[in-house]
DNA sequence: CATGACATACCGACTGGTTAGTCTGCCGCA
DNA sequence: TGCGGCAGACTAACCAGTCGGTATGTCATG
């Protein structure tokens, strides 16, 4: 566990009010997404990180155990914020196929719409201590179960083609999500809803029986 | 370009003879690979590659102008690789979905052939010089629009759905091929060419009209 | 209400360790 | 004698994490 000085998640309290600048932790945790995102976890020193941020090496390690540590509470975030979507969108009370179908256009926007997660989630991976990696890797193999099991559904019921193992259907679909982060341009033709429906179409057209 | 002090490429005379120990050049670059794709560019030393190789920095830094310089020639290797091969198959004489459902097929089992090789390529990509980094863009561009042509062909003929735009289509089946370094085993139940089959069916499955 | 005890939140100089790349020189072959 | 092919000690730079110190706030007590 690093031996964190302080609980990350725990409520610190705004001293500038609303409207003010975000508190500490917050403001680390954004500047070293950019910075990872950027160039990657281990260009990024330290010092970059805390300047970024407007405060100094002495802050960052009152919150966080280790460099490494700020890496993972990253994931953490972001994998909360997608099994949490995911929950939604699985146990909405609709046949399967619009279930996967809005399942996998929502995860598509909201990797668009945090694309420096995305970019940071695959890339750097392997510099995570191997228990944070064989945690987040826990965590991942949740979301995609829950995501594999909508795939099962629809082949059971036959809404869906059953030639293909559900696994690889779903490694298929989020091969193409990961990999978004590779050519989706904020300033091209195409909004990210526009993506994520051809996305979606994509997928359930590739399932029709 | 980084100074090389001798080309990496040109004939180097393997002394040992068929079957002794490859050539230096070549015993760098493979060590350099294997750590690479284990450890990460950054993680990995250049004593660390001299050692595996059995040489030291001297011999290193006489065929190769930089570390960098050594992360780039394996991404020339790969994609020259693979550019012959996309070739092969798009210009062959048959009807397109053919074409095109080999061509998604056969990049799936070389991808899993060099796995190594894939999970260098996306990792590591933003580690390289900006200048070979567009370098390494403007070829796989290349490749990328070779691959888009196919698709484009099969939507003008009606063979293929056209409520997709191509360049979509291309990127949605490379994620898949580039997600495969996070999620195939060699000792999984699927063998290489039973994978590619799969992921080859996907793609036209999502094409059809 | 004043006071002292303690905690939280941060500062910034310092350390120990690592690393890419250099450079001088040896050695065997042509 | 010259040169490609390498050896390996050396250097200059960098960097994660530490640690003693300061300022501000909280809280119990007399």
């Amino acid at each position: 566990m690093a031996t964190p000085r302080a609980a990350t998640r725990s409520g610190v309290k705004d001293k500038g009010g609303t409207g003010g600048t975000p508190p500490v932790p917050q403001r680390l945790m954004a500047a070293a997404t950019r910075l990872f995102s950027e160039r990657g976890y281990d260009r990024t020193s330290v010092q970059e990180i805390v300047e970024a941020a407007g405060v100094t090496k002495g802050a960052l390690y009152h919150y966080f155990g280790s460099k490494d540590d700020l890496l993972h509470e990253i994931y953490g975030r972001l994998l909360r914020r997608q099994k949490e979507r995911l929950d939604a969108y699985a146990d909405a009370d609709e046949p399967v196929e619009q279930r996967l179908r809005r399942a996998a256009a929502d995860v598509v926007v909201t990797t668009i719409d945090n694309l420096d997660d995305a970019k940071i989630f695959f890339r750097s991976m392997h510099q995570l201590s191997p228990e944070k990696q064989k945690q987040v890797r826990a965590e991942r193999r949740l979301y995609h179960e829950r995501f594999r099991d909508l795939v099962e559904e629809g082949q059971r019921s036959g809404v869906f083609n059953a030639d293909t193992p559900p696994d690889l259907v779903v490694d298929y679909h989020f091969g193409s999500v990961h990999h978004l982060s590779h050519w989706y341009r904020p300033d091209g033709k195409l909004t990210p809803q526009q993506v994520a429906d051809h996305l979606a179409d994509l997928l359930l057209r590739a399932l029709r029986p």
